[in-house]
DNA sequence: CTACGCCTTCCAGTTACGGGAACGTCAATC
DNA sequence: GATTGACGTTCCCGTAACTGGAAGGCGTAG
């Protein structure tokens, strides 16, 4: 298969797979005349990548999964370790993000937002500096 | 004011200080040896930056929030509409975190974490491609 | 022969800084 | 006066995970 209909088969962009395939997560064969050949093989690993990415592993991770998944050896530990650590670190995101929300939420909700220059969500950013938002 | 003193007023590395006056945010004169010097005015604007961007606003919308808070004539409607739209990118973001922990935490929970190969994570990730998580 | 679509490589840009080198400056101390 | 140490300066590279685009080769249809 060329590149191509690998990529609507993982629905990675083309550039996706030739880029993992620079960083090394991937050895796809060559035609004779400089094309990318995959094989099923190969589709299956890309489709790895893809969801693994899509939960949001970093390629690190990613790499890390698929050394594991292609290891007959592994322990599953080892594997639930890596997604621990992952899920943690969106519960951090998650935190973070909802503060974010819940402060511009609040902002947002108070200006009137209108043609007068009065603005609270100004007043905010200008006025607080490490103080908690609602002292 | 050195940069190393407003670094400590405004809690902002001195190194981004020195990045914010590369990008225009900041224009803090000079001494005659070289060194910034900072006025309050200057470290209102990097308290107002720092601030914005704890907010998750991009360096793009802080510039256009410093341009509207430095204009009298400014109407609230647009600082909104620049909240407003941030405030959407947070709730998209937010949903697919939440999405990445429950389908996460599913499969972790599924997980034995011992020393045997067996792994509902990777026979997740090798076995789905586009459907969905629960079907 | 040419046109078109696919493929190739390579280079640059993205975001918002952080690290570190190499070097100048200032105040205090010896 | 020389030195030390803490500060300041500029400059360049690296980050994550791609994306866009240029310049050019390959394959097939008309």
């Amino acid at each position: 298969m060329n590149i191509g209909d690998v990529a609507k088969r993982t629905g990675l962009p083309a550039k996706t797979i030739r880029y993992y395939e620079e960083i090394e997560l991937l050895h796809p064969a060559r035609h004779a005349n400089g094309y990318r050949y995959f094989s099923e093989a190969d589709v299956h690993k890309l489709r790895f990548l893809g969801r693994s990415r899509s939960l949001g592993f970093t390629i690190e991770e990613c790499r890390a999964l698929l050394g594991l998944y292609s290891d007959p050896g592994r322990a599953s530990a080892d594997v639930k370790a890596i997604a621990l650590d992952h899920l943690s670190q969106i519960d951090q995101k998650l935190l973070k993000l909802l503060e974010m929300q819940q402060t511009l939420r609040q902002l947002v909700d108070r200006c009137h937002g209108d043609d007068r220059p009065d603005c609270p969500i100004l007043t905010d950013l200008a006025g607080k500096e490490k103080a908690p938002r609602s002292p």
